[in-house]
DNA sequence: GTGAAAGCGCTAACAT
DNA sequence: ATGTTAGCGCTTTCAC
């Protein structure tokens, strides 16, 4: 059977289509009587207008793009990929569908902007991760509302949904100062990345708070891109260097796991030998032995409020800039142990 | 600016509105000459036809859902990932827009569908990996075309882009073969999955093949659902009652990945003491130590072919059943060696 | 080879 | 409180 209009529901509910349009929309100056009538006719003929008509009319698709880079899509961890999650739950309250699409991140001039851009197919946008600024300025000439998640152009007014890196990362060193260690290192990759950055500083402001000082030599932050093998790299860097670490916080678990690698390898025991604690709460409970300590990021939440945020922004037609800082918190597995 | 519409682009080549559309259709019967106009009107205009304004009398909404589960879609690995690229990226050929949603692995009576089939908001869908069969059929009532990517319900005619299991399974067992092993273990999960049947099924094969009989304690086909975790899990239990296995054939990377984490905990060299192989090829040659031989699966070209399949099937209305296998390949890096 | 016009399903301004 | 109607941007007959 063909999709049912809203002109078979007007029929069937005996009233006119445009009563009908106004019961979907809630508007106040209708009976309870005809509403339920109406209402009644919806259900029984599963009626769901045709967001095409709608459209052409409101002049709104009822779409969400959402931009990530490839690398960031094909991630070992899914932290993105939650982040979207979160995003196309929340959608499904909004009566949004959410448009996926990957660039590059050497995105460059010339390159072709993703498709619901040009054909101007989304309302607002979301734009995940660390993106080629170039991508950003061009996203921005097209007057359509933007929410960016976990990275935001600095210097620039922008909406944004950010992680509170800064007292995640005082949190995981402070649970290392805590169980009693004094060696304590940094390993971090691309520390112009500001959530990287901020990280960093929490490590720096922690040791601070408990009157440590700052080493140099237990800090790498040389690495690129904060993946295992970087972690890997990185460890092996400054552990050959350095004789008498006991901890180390890694900027995310991913990094942590290549860590915990290279310790094994060389034949260390985490945590008896080392401790060792992550950020992002990525890495599934029992694919890495022992369980990783780590900072918890809610990344569904984030999508969610992501989501909210450039829904509202759509609907209100503001220019306001919002920012929305989620919480964190340690988790305490079993790489990290009394010193 | 205002979006230009096909009104604009009609003043601005000085013709009506149903030559233009004529042109973008490219119909035959418009001269060389106002064709030429028209196409310059609307490069410069940088027109794009309204989608909601074409679905609204095409009756085709231009959307293929992409549905999958969430444990797929959130795997460490980025197998579905891939494979959603890959419809992505053959999309924008087909002036497509993919919507991506997640499903429950125990979807059940009375769960709600994806919006998008409730809404008839898409012209065909794509189902990757294995979904619940109540989901299936629910689906199957609405009349839309659908495409099974690495996955098909058994005993139905259906359109389905698969990969050469078969073949995989023969490649990674010869290999071992011919690397002179003898005792070669299978770890699988969840052996009704018509994909690990079959490569199981090759592996026999190849047994066969070589004139090696079948044993049972060398196979492990107990666990559930094939991740890392159960990787372990299984090879935990085939070396502790096997002295004598030289070499393991994972039924995929992720448990190949758990069955050498496995190894090193005990204390095994890979590939000296026993080699491994995985399938899939979805870890990153630099993330495990040593780089993991496997069977190449072609992930984007998958989604590629699965999107390919899709379009024609809306495009030509036809209820044809068609079923495209992609090929594997072997891929020799590491942990695999000589006996 | 090109144009005029109807109509897709809906919203919203205006009538009643 | 409800109905009538114009029109959103496009495709597609049917004229010429």
């Amino acid at each position: 059977m063909a999709n049912p209009t809203i002109k078979d529901v007007a029929k069937a509910a005996n009233v006119s289509i445009a009563t009908v349009s106004l019961v979907i929309h809630n508007h106040k100056r209708i009976s309870m009587e005809t509403k339920q009538k109406v209402l009644d006719a919806i259900t029984a003929l599963n009626y769901h207008p045709s967001r095409s008509a709608r459209g052409l009319v409101s002049r709104k698709t009822g779409n969400i793009g959402f931009i990530l880079t490839h690398d960031h899509f094909l991630r070992t961890e899914p932290f993105y990929t939650q982040i979207f999650m979160g995003t196309e739950f929340e959608a499904r309250e909004n009566e949004l569908y959410v448009l996926l699409t990957t660039i590059d991140s050497n995105f460059h001039e010339g390159d072709s902007l993703p498709r619901f851009i040009l054909e101007r197919n989304v309302d607002g946008m979301i734009i995940a991760g660390k993106v080629p600024s170039l991508l950003i300025d061009k996203l921005s000439n097209y007057n359509i509302p933007i929410v960016f998640v976990d990275y935001s152009p600095s210097n620039k007014k922008v909406s944004i949904v950010a992680v509170d890196n800064l007292h995640g990362g005082m949190l995981a060193t402070q649970h290392l100062v805590e169980l009693g260690h004094k060696k304590i290192a940094f390993i971090g990759g691309d520390i112009e990345h500001p959530s990287i950055n901020d990280r960093f500083n929490g490590y720096k402001l922690a040791l601070e708070k408990a009157s440590m000082s700052l080493n140099e030599r237990l800090i790498n932050t040389e690495e690129d891109y904060p993946a295992r093998i970087n972690g890997y790299n990185a460890a092996k860097k400054i552990f050959s260097i350095n004789k008498d670490i006991s901890a180390v916080f890694a900027c995310n678990d991913a990094m942590a796991v290549g860590v915990i690698q290279y310790l094994k390898d060389i034949g260390k025991q985490i945590p008896n030998d080392i401790s060792v604690i992550g950020f992002d709460d990525v890495v599934s409970e029992n694919s890495v032995n022992p369980p990783l300590s780590t900072i918890r990021v809610p990344k569904m939440e984030m999508g969610v409020e992501a989501m909210r945020l450039i829904s509202s922004l759509v609907k209100d037609h503001k220019k306001i800039h919002k920012k929305i800082l989620v919480n964190v918190e340690l988790v305490v597995r079993q790489s990290t142990k009394k010193l």
